[in-house]
DNA sequence: ACACTTCCCTAGTAAATCGATAGGAAATCT
DNA sequence: AGATTTCCTATCGATTTACTAGGGAAGTGT
């Protein structure tokens, strides 16, 4: 399409359903405590989450290494860890793959030419600071609806609500 | 072929190679000056951007009132604005739609429900970051290698360019 | 032992998106 | 008129996204 009108997203963030879906798995389990272990139905039931979408989301958190997991019966999924020590970035990284590359290639690997030489800093910029916030925050600080100081302080900025 | 750029990959932080491909034509048409006009092909010879594709991001620059262009023997196209008026911010959002998204869905547009609830202040925070960097860096600071200090100091911390 | 539950794995699929290309019409210059 | 260059529409193949289907493996309670 020449004229984008009606699309989308996919400018420089996106979050794909993907890594939404398993953030929200995340609370879910950070919210019922360390030791209580959920049903992937029952966490599908209350985030509005497709379920057996959802089971493969919860693979891919296990492989990770940030929940852990039980069948029969009484089984289901908790987290491998405390929820404070758990960055919301080390859950997306492992639902959705590596946080940052460009376009398969490193961003150090990159070379641009002419006036747009200064384009890789300014992309390593931008990318460090997206790092250093979901990097801090922890599923523990969005579970309980406390998150600190200075994301806070970002998103009390009306400006930061509005649309474009 | 030169050099192709940038698509940050998959989680949080993507460019694509249109929003790419858009700021770099962006900052060729900077460099030449506000009352040089550049022919397409001249543009996609010195990026390394294949021509036709270019001309269908430069169409959107133009309907976004970035660019101006002009047809026939003498025409091409230059800056609508000086270079030091038009944030990359701006260029990108005109190439590939909003900066942000969630699932498709702009941040103020989402629901969260239980343990998810804060969710959306994180996206928010989140978003107004990037907002704040690409919309303070400007086409001029870019093409005269000359980033803004607090960018800079950013993109100076060696763990900002380590790989995952 | 047996049934039941729940995770786990593999495949497949419809739709969207991405990057790119082609052909020609419209405007502008010499 | 003739050359040039933007502008418009249409299409393409490949990949990705978001999901669905079905069944096997492992654990639990009776």
């Amino acid at each position: 399409m020449g004229t984008r009108a009606a699309v989308m997203d996919n400018l420089s963030m996106r979050i794909s359903a993907r890594a939404d879906y398993a953030v929200r798995a995340a609370l879910e389990l950070a919210a019922a405590g360390e030791d209580t272990s959920l049903k992937a139905e029952a966490i599908a039931e209350a985030q509005g989450i497709p379920h057996k979408f959802l089971e493969g989301i919860l693979g891919d958190l296990r492989r990770g290494g940030l929940v852990v997991s039980q069948r029969g019966g009484k089984g289901g999924y908790r987290l491998a860890r405390p929820a404070d020590s758990i960055p919301i970035a080390d859950v997306i990284r492992v639902a959705d793959g590596p946080l940052v590359s460009v376009r398969g290639v490193r961003p150090p690997d990159l070379s641009y030419i002419g006036p747009a030489e200064s384009l890789l800093p300014l992309w390593i910029a931008v990318r460090a600071n997206v790092r250093k916030i979901l990097g801090e925050v922890t599923l523990a600080h969005v579970a309980a609806a406390k998150l600190p100081e200075d994301v806070l302080s970002l998103a009390d900025d009306p400006e930061a609500w509005t649309n474009p």
